[in-house]
DNA sequence: AGCCAGGGTCTGC
DNA sequence: GCAGACCATGGC
C-alpha cells in the first residue's frame, strides 16, 4: 500500500483486501452512511470523516497526516496483513468460500466504550434500528463536532443521566443496561483499556459483570473495540452457520483469527441465507 | 396479526 | 447445565 498526500486529502494506493462497503456496512459499526456509490461518511474518535473509493484509490477527504497516522491507519486496521490471513483461513474450503463472499472486510478498531455501548443496544434488535438508537444517543448526548455531526457520548456523560433522560432513545429494555455499563466504566470499576492485553477469558469475565452484558456482547466488545482478534461472538446467525457448515466446530486453521473468520462467516451466512 | 431482530436475565427443573 | 417466559420497539 502506498500512502499519498494530495491537496488536503490522504490517498491510499494499491490497498489489498479493503472494500469500503464490505467494511463499513457489515454490521460491526453503526455510524457510517453511504452518500453515493463508494462514498461514505461517519464519525469515529470524535472526528468526522468522508472516505471514498475510485479507480482503485481510496481517498480520505480533508484529512491531515497527523489524523491519518494517529487515528485512521489504526481504525481501519491498515497494518494487518489480510491477504496472509485469508490464505491461512483458506486451508478450509468453506472458510475459503466465505472469505471470497466477504472480500475486503477489515475488522475496525473502534473505541472500546462505543463498541460496548453499541453492542448492548444490538441485543435482540435489528441493524437499521440499532443505527437509529445509536444516532439518537449521539445527537442528544454527544458533542457537536461539525454541522450535523456528533461525537459518541462518553461513559461519564451517560453515567450522569437517568432512565428518564434515556427514554428519548426509544431503546426499550436496553436503557437500564446502557446506564449500568456507563456507571461501571465511569467509576473505574471496569477499565476497558486494561482488558486489551488480558487473556480473552479474563477480559470477558470482567465485561459480563455489567448488567445486560452476556458472552456475545462481551465478545463483540473485545473483537471490535479491544483488538482481541481471536474472540468469536456467537449470535444467532453464527450459531446456525457453524452448525450447518462445520457441524458446530470451527476449523482449526481459524483458531488464531477466529474474529476475522467470524465476520466472514457472518457475511456469508446472511448473503446466502444458508440456503446453499 | 404475528414473527423476528448481531441477547440477557430470571426462574424452575 | 438447560428450557422457557419475558423484556421494548419497529419493520415486514
Amino acid at each position: 500500500m502506498k500512502i499519498v498526500k494530495n491537496a488536503g486529502n490522504i490517498e491510499l494506493h494499491e490497498t489489498e483486501n479493503f472494500v469500503l462497503a464490505q467494511t463499513l456496512d457489515c454490521g460491526q459499526a453503526f455510524r457510517w452512511q453511504e452518500l453515493e456509490e463508494d462514498l461514505w461518511q461517519g464519525v469515529a474518535f470524535g472526528k468526522h470523516l468522508k472516505i471514498g473509493a475510485k479507480d482503485g484509490v481510496i481517498t480520505l477527504y480533508d484529512t491531515t497526516e497527523e489524523d491519518f497516522y494517529e487515528i485512521w491507519q489504526n481504525y481501519f486496521d491498515l497494518e494487518r496483513d489480510y491477504p496472509e490471513i485469508l490464505r491461512t483461513l483458506s486451508a478450509n474450503e468453506v472458510l475459503k468460500t466465505a472469505g471470497e463472499y466477504a472480500y475486503g472486510i477489515r475488522i475496525l478498531r473502534q473505541e472500546p466504550w462505543e463498541a460496548l455501548c453499541s453492542f448492548i443496544i444490538s441485543q435482540n434488535n435489528n441493524i437499521p434500528r440499532i443505527k437509529g438508537i445509536v444516532e439518537r444517543l449521539c445527537e442528544n448526548f454527544g458533542d457537536k463536532i461539525a454541522d450535523g455531526f456528533y461525537s459518541f457520548p462518553s461513559a461519564q456523560k451517560i453515567a450522569s443521566l437517568t432512565l428518564e433522560d434515556l427514554a428519548i432513545l426509544r431503546s426499550g429494555f436496553r436503557a437500564k443496561y446502557i446506564l449500568d455499563a456507563a456507571k461501571k466504566v465511569a467509576s473505574g470499576e471496569i477499565v476497558l483499556e486494561e482488558l486489551r492485553n488480558m487473556p480473552l477469558d479474563t477480559a470477558r469475565a470482567e465485561l459480563v459483570k455489567i448488567y445486560g452484558v452476556g458472552e456475545k456482547v462481551a465478545d463483540c466488545t473485545l473483537l471490535f473495540g479491544l483488538s482481541h482478534i481471536n474472540a468469536f461472538p456467537k449470535d444467532v446467525w453464527i450459531k446456525r452457520a457453524t452448525q450447518k457448515l462445520f457441524d458446530g466446530v470451527l476449523p482449526e486453521c481459524a483458531t488464531d483469527y477466529a474474529g476475522i473468520a467470524q465476520q466472514y462467516i457472518f457475511h456469508y451466512a446472511r448473503m446466502t441465507k444458508l440456503e446453499i
